[in-house]
DNA sequence: TTAATTTGTAATATTTCTGTAACATTAAAA
DNA sequence: TTTTAATGTTACAGAAATATTACAAATTAA
């Protein structure tokens, strides 16, 4: 079962754009570009979740997250804001003021969709996927297990992270940095050659008894799935 | 295994009561706050048991009832009434369509639940246990007991909770704060080291004579029942 | 009240994980 | 073929996370 969100933002391109895709992965959405009836619909649409620009021309995103708060059948809604690039200290006072996470303007649609997934996984698993399989390789995120042709394999977080990492786009080529900006907490500096011998441990797990590497080297590019 | 109860209610605050017990008793709640979409949804969600306000704005209990009754997939589906204080002819009405029992509001959480436990008893004996049981352990949540491999063991109030807890959803890896936040009383200030001494203690109680530790650490992210 | 139990924390011990550097190997370029 | 650049592999020290222990304060039972 997918969840349904809520956007309130005033720019209809992004309102658009987001609303779109989040509905071609099996959200139910719904929208308002002014806060003040945003809030009003968003109360009877009950979301999972909320997208909120933190710049609308009415009311605040800082106003419309306390109402929220006060109101104790939303107490707990996760909110995402949206915020143009920048305003570090909006993000400062959002966080503040209760909200889940922030995505900086402009975004591209992945990381949005990353992080609502993230999100609903804290606050609301059953609206989200929690099994990533690629071939014969299954990772519960629930309960943080990972399989190899039904076999049990035990990894390190990090190699957890990378794996999941990689498991959300097989197939896909990834550069290191990409891979270090997304696996990694951000703000923590490591080498990019660091990367390199997590790739090895990774390998060394989860190619057991002669089965095929499922990880890929491109050569200058980084690394897939397969 | 715990069942699926539905709730058709047009108070946001009951329903949010309600839900959110019964959640942390270990059942799956899905709630609606009018009748027709509560009825498509509930076909949907196909719970075990419907609690159902008589009053609601667009659709009445005796209609609803009605209509669950004539579909094959629902006729034998326990309902539980509630009704306002004084609606004697509405408990008339609501036994003679066919529902399970009836609670008045207001009411409290522990009446309801006993209610719900009871017809739950006799409709559908499964999903009721007091009992919570994991390969060989089992704990008795009225008589606050807790057994290994039929050997009782005495746990202190923290350590039952804790264990309670973690057999609501064995499998599943729950965070320290998670934990916290589920396990303790509100509002308590518990640093988050404290937990790892409650699980040392728990493990020490529970994994008598070279039984394996049922308690498995997701180093980095908390613990599970196995 | 006293005794017994339970609880939270801090201090210490132990285990596991991480990042890096050094060296080895492989693939591409010259 | 030789050279160069990129990746693979290994070992290890420091860091981080968890386990364990002991103890004092708080709570409950006797």
């Amino acid at each position: 079962m997918k969840g349904k969100i809520f956007i309130i933002e005033d720019e209809a391109s992004i309102v658009q754009l987001v609303q779109h895709n989040l509905e071609k992965e099996g959200f139910v959405v719904s929208s308002s570009l002014n806060g003040n009836e945003g809030l009003k619909e968003l109360k009877k649409f009950e979301p999972n979740l909320l997208l909120l620009d933190w710049m609308l021309p009415d009311l605040s995103g800082i106003d419309i997250c306390k109402n929220i708060r006060r109101d104790s059948n939303f107490k707990n809604l996760p909110i995402i804001m949206l915020t143009a690039k920048g305003e570090e200290e909006d993000k400062v006072k959002g966080l503040e003021s209760g909200v889940d996470d922030y995505v900086t303007k402009p975004f591209s649609f992945n990381e949005l969709s990353a992080r609502i997934k993230a999100v609903l996984r804290r606050s609301d698993p059953k609206v989200v996927a929690n099994e990533l399989t690629f071939e014969d390789l299954k990772l519960d995120r629930i309960e943080k297990r990972v399989f190899r042709a039904d076999k049990e394999i035990q990894l390190g977080p990090t190699e957890f992270r990378l794996l999941e990492f990689f498991l959300t786009n097989p197939k896909r080529v990834y550069s290191r940095d990409q891979i270090l900006e997304t696996v990694w907490p951000n703000n923590v500096n490591v080498e990019s050659r660091t990367i390199d011998v997590h790739i090895r441990r990774l390998r060394q797990s989860i190619n057991i008894e002669g089965k095929k590497d499922l990880i890929r080297t491109v050569r200058a590019s980084g690394y897939s799935l397969i």
